[in-house]
DNA sequence: CGTTTAGTTGAGCATGCTCAACGGTCGTGG
DNA sequence: CCACGACCGTTGAGCATGCTCAACTAAACG
C-alpha cells in the first residue's frame, strides 16, 4: 500500500468516503497513490482523458479552462477537495485543466476502483452522488454570484464569507495573493485594487493580506449576503443538516469538479 | 398508478431509468403522477423545500434566480429533461426557480422513492450518479461559453449548434421566441437583434424564426466550436459511447438541474 | 545593489446595458 | 371587416462596468 494510514484517515473524513464502510473503503482506493508536485505544474489539461480522481491533501490548485488565446479561472481549490470526479463517474474527457499554485501533495485514486466501488455498494453510491450533487450546487451558486452581481458586490461578499470562517473577528487575512483572488472572483487585479477601495467607504481597510473591518452593518448592507449564493450564510438551511456535502466552490472558493 | 404507460415508457427512455430493471423502476416511481399547467406557472421558487424530481415531458421551463431585484436565465429545458435533481438528492432547497414558459406536462415524483431506489440498487444509484456529473459538466460548458466568449460568438456557436441538431441543412428554425433565446444566451433582446446583424457578414439572414446560413465556413471560422465547450462536436469524445448521459444545458440549452 | 514581481493608479477603450422611439403582427372587439 | 391595443422585434443614443496598456512604487531575492 502506497499511502501512509494518516493520509487514509484524512482522505476518509471527506464527506463521501466518510459514508463508506471498510470494505468498500480498501477496495476503492486499489491502487490509489500519493504524490508531491511543486508550483506551477500542470496536473491536467483540459481534453485530456481523465484516469484517476484528484485528492488535493496539501497546497493549493487552480482550475481553469481556456478558448481562442483567452483564459478564464474556474476554481481555486484547498485541502481538502478532490476534483474531477464527474469526469471519472463518465469516464470522459477533462474538460478543464488543473495547475498546482503551490508545491501540493494529492492522492490520486484509479478511476476504475472508485466506479467498481460506487456499483458494488449503493450507500458508497449514494455518497458519491450527494458528493456530486454539492459540487453541482456550488457550480449554481457560483454562477449566480457572477451575474447577479458586480465585482465590487462579490469583493464584498467574499469578506464577509472570509470573516464568518475565520470566526467573526474584525480582522481577517486574505488566504491567497491578491492576483489570486482577482481571478476567483472574475475580474483583473486592477480592478481588485479599485473594488477595495470603493469599500473603504464601508470601514473596509487593507494592509498586505491583513483586511480590517470597522463597520460590518454597512459592508453587509452593500453585499446583501445570501444562503442562495452564500453557503455560509446557510444558517439552518441544509435539511438534515447535512451541509458538510455542500461546500462553496467555484468563484465562491474551494471544492471541485 | 396515476401515470400513463406510454407516459412511463417516455420516462423509461431518458438516460438514467434506462438502466434501471423494472422492479427499481416501479419503486422509484411510486406515488409519482403527471401533472399539466398552463404557460407562466411558477412551479418552484428559490428557497423553496424540494420534495419531487421533475420531468419535462411536453412543454418549455424556464430555471431562472435573482437577486436584489435583478434576475437571470439559468437555462431553458425541452423535453424530456429531469430539474431539481441535485437538490432531491440532497433533500435541500432549490436555488432556482422554475417557470413554464409554454403549457406544460410534467412528471412529478418524489424524492423519497427516489432515494429509496438508489439506496436499494446500486446499478440505479450509478447510473443517477452518471446523470448528476453530466448536468455538471453542462454547467461548467455553459460557465466557459460565458465566461470565454462575446455574446456574438456565443449566438454564432448556438447557431452551429442547431444546424447540426437540425440535420446539417442550410435553414434552421429557432426553436425559441428571441425574447427567450436573448435570455438563453445570456444577452438583451437588443444585443440579440445586433447579434444577428453582425453575423450578416457571414452569410447569416434571418426572417423571423427562419435563419439561413449562406457561408457555413466563414461562421465557422467566426465561432471556433469546440467538443470542450459545444457538446455536439463532440465526434467520438465521449470514450464509450455515453454521449447520451451527456446533455447540452444551461446557456447551451435544455437538460438541467 | 540591481532585478524581478506584486500591487496600485490613471487614461482610454470596448462590450453590453438602459431608455426611448418606431414598425409589424396578431388577436380582440366594435 | 376594420380599428384598436398589446406585444415582439429592431434601431439609435447615451451610459456603465470592466478591460487594456502604461507608468510607477514597494517589497523580495539574488
Amino acid at each position: 500500500m502506497t499511502i501512509r494510514s494518516a493520509d487514509a484517515e484524512r482522505v476518509r473524513n471527506i464527506s463521501f468516503f466518510k459514508q463508506a464502510d471498510d470494505p468498500t473503503f480498501a477496495r476503492a482506493m486499489t491502487g490509489a497513490f500519493l504524490q508531491r508536485f511543486p508550483a506551477n505544474t500542470t496536473l491536467l489539461m483540459e481534453g485530456d482523458p481523465v484516469d484517476f480522481l484528484y485528492i488535493l491533501l496539501e497546497g493549493a490548485v487552480e482550475l481553469g479552462a481556456g478558448w481562442k488565446s483567452k483564459d478564464t479561472t474556474l476554481a481555486i481549490l484547498r485541502p481538502v477537495s478532490t476534483f474531477i470526479l464527474a469526469a471519472v463517474v463518465l469516464e470522459s474527457d477533462s474538460l478543464m485543466s488543473a495547475v498546482t499554485l503551490e508545491r501540493s501533495e494529492i492522492l490520486m485514486v484509479p478511476g476504475d476502483s472508485l466506479r467498481r466501488s460506487m456499483k458494488e455498494d449503493a450507500t458508497f453510491g449514494f455518497a458519491v452522488s450527494e458528493e456530486l450533487a454539492g459540487c453541482y450546487r456550488g457550480l449554481v451558486r457560483s454562477i449566480k454570484n457572477h451575474k447577479l452581481r458586480d465585482s465590487t458586490e462579490r469583493l464584498a461578499n467574499y469578506l464577509l464569507t472570509q470573516r464568518v470562517r475565520q470566526g467573526e473577528k474584525n480582522t481577517i487575512v486574505l488566504p491567497h495573493e491578491k492576483r489570486v483572488l482577482a481571478a476567483l472572483l472574475g475580474m483583473t487585479p486592477e480592478n481588485l485594487s479599485r473594488a477595495f477601495s470603493k469599500l473603504s467607504d464601508k470601514g473596509v481597510s487593507v494592509e498586505g493580506a491583513h483586511v480590517r473591518f470597522d463597520n460590518v452593518a454597512a459592508l453587509e448592507r452593500l453585499a446583501r449576503p445570501t444562503p442562495l449564493i452564500d453557503n455560509h450564510y446557510a444558517q439552518d438551511c441544509n435539511t438534515k443538516g447535512k451541509a458538510f456535502t455542500e461546500r462553496q466552490q467555484g468563484l465562491l472558493d474551494t471544492k471541485s469538479d
